[in-house]
DNA sequence: AAGTGGTCTAGACCACTCT
DNA sequence: GAGTGGTCTAGACCACTTG
């Protein structure tokens, strides 16, 4: 039997030690770990890209076994919040320095594999409408920010997204900041406003361009588009980012993989 | 130190115990144990939607420690080849009799949620076109099953598929099979033909609808549709099916989670 | 050489299902 | 109650990275 935990304490109710554990609404101690480590990323205890405590470490200071918290830690891996490197230790994963930059984009080239280039089209406060709101939590007319750019392959526009976020957690995002800004905003989010997206949920669909779409994309009013809306979240399953997408799927395709 | 391996012989090269391993092409125990699981999948030894062993029984006749076993088994569950419930056994992973079915298709009701009705349009052999026998790695020429159908959602088409199969693997495969079976395709190939499909690749564009689609699916030419193309893989990653589907997007959208 | 994650074992006990 | 997967522990050793 080990030792009491030294420093955090196992306080969710009625568990703390499997054997205290009954029937309804059990939760394993890994489950329980897990939870811990997802507050200490979600406080920015440990922040994106960081190196967080060996398995060891953790084990004594949750006074549980090095093996519980590798159950914990394997599936935080799995779900990408944090990255396991033999012999370095674990990392808290990012968006940014990340050799697959735009983790969340699945446009590929038909061929090569140049990188895309940015502009920023627009970026302004905004009330949230109804839509907008209801799909964020939130209350229509809160304040939030809204960011239009495209994204082109070798001179030819490919992507047009419209970006809305809640104003609150976005609070001096301006278009100057986003254009010092190298790498994808995903990146930018992490350092700059501590919001980390770990996962999302996408609903796509076959439109026809409108005369703006048709314009920046470079394509007739009426061609075929992807229409790619989605919905991102943080730690907690907090939805903080909502994005509608049209991409140009002429010489690009939407890549998947099922399982 | 455990005793020799009652009957299946761990003879990979250079490993066998992972004290014998040497630094180049380690390859850990667990990891030769799944694919030993996975060598049973594919002889037909332990078929789709049975009960296989028990993890004791596998470390046993293995001779390793029911955690290895454990580990290979977690690895194939979380791909989907294998489903293990409580209390009751691991069973190997099916496309039939599943509580959802249509693993592969990710086409969502924008309300509701009704079952589709399926239409066979066509099935016949064919000869392999450059393109399709390049994609499923086989020789222009070669003989193919090709199946056309159409999926309604009360009454309303939504989904033209046009399926082609290599003809070697799908011997009886003929208009009649097929509409004689119930659920989804991959439940009858699995059955009738042993071929269980575990993974799958696709691309998705945007397209419009041409003459023949347009009819098809009751939208005006022209219309804007998802083109879906996937490419289905078996054990050992072998391509078994390639498969072209225009989804109407009107009133679904092609549901995708991004981590 | 020290520290980290990765593998493997052996044994205990818990939760769940079926008979 | 017997059998299955699920959790947890303790300890050993391996593979990899860094000083």
């Amino acid at each position: 039997m080990p030792a009491a935990p030294a420093t955090t304490l196992l306080n969710a109710p009625e568990v703390g030690r499997p054997e205290a554990a009954t029937s309804p609404s059990f939760s394993p101690l890994y489950a329980q770990i897990k939870a811990l480590i997802i507050a200490k990323l979600q406080s920015g205890e440990w922040k994106a890209g960081e190196l967080i405590p060996s398995e060891l470490d953790l084990a004594k200071r949750f006074g549980v076994s090095q093996g519980t918290v590798r159950k914990a830690v394997d599936e935080m891996a799995a779900e990408n919040m944090l990255v396991r490197r033999q012999g370095r230790g674990t990392f808290v994963a990012t968006h940014a320095e990340q050799k697959v930059q735009y983790r969340f984009l699945r446009l590929m080239p038909d061929q090569g594999s140049e990188a895309l280039e940015r502009q920023l089209l627009d970026c302004r406060r905004q009330r949230a409408p109804a839509a907008i709101a209801r799909a964020l939590q939130m209350r229509t007319g809160d304040p939030m920010v809204e960011v239009r750019r495209l994204l082109s392959s070798k001179g030819a526009p490919v992507v047009l997204d419209d970006i809305w976020l809640p104003g609150d957690l976005f609070k001096g995002l301006s278009a100057e900041r986003l254009n010092l800004h190298r790498g994808p905003f995903y990146g930018l989010f992490e350092t700059e406003f501590g919001v980390h997206m770990i996962r999302a949920e996408e609903k796509i669909r076959a439109v026809a361009a409108d005369a703006e779409s048709a314009a920046l994309l470079q394509v007739p009013v009426g061609a075929p588009l992807l229409s790619v809306e989605r919905l991102s979240f943080t730690y907690g399953d907090k939805a903080v980012e909502l994005r509608r997408g049209l991409y140009s799927t002429a010489s690009h395709f939407y890549r998947n993989e099922l399982n």
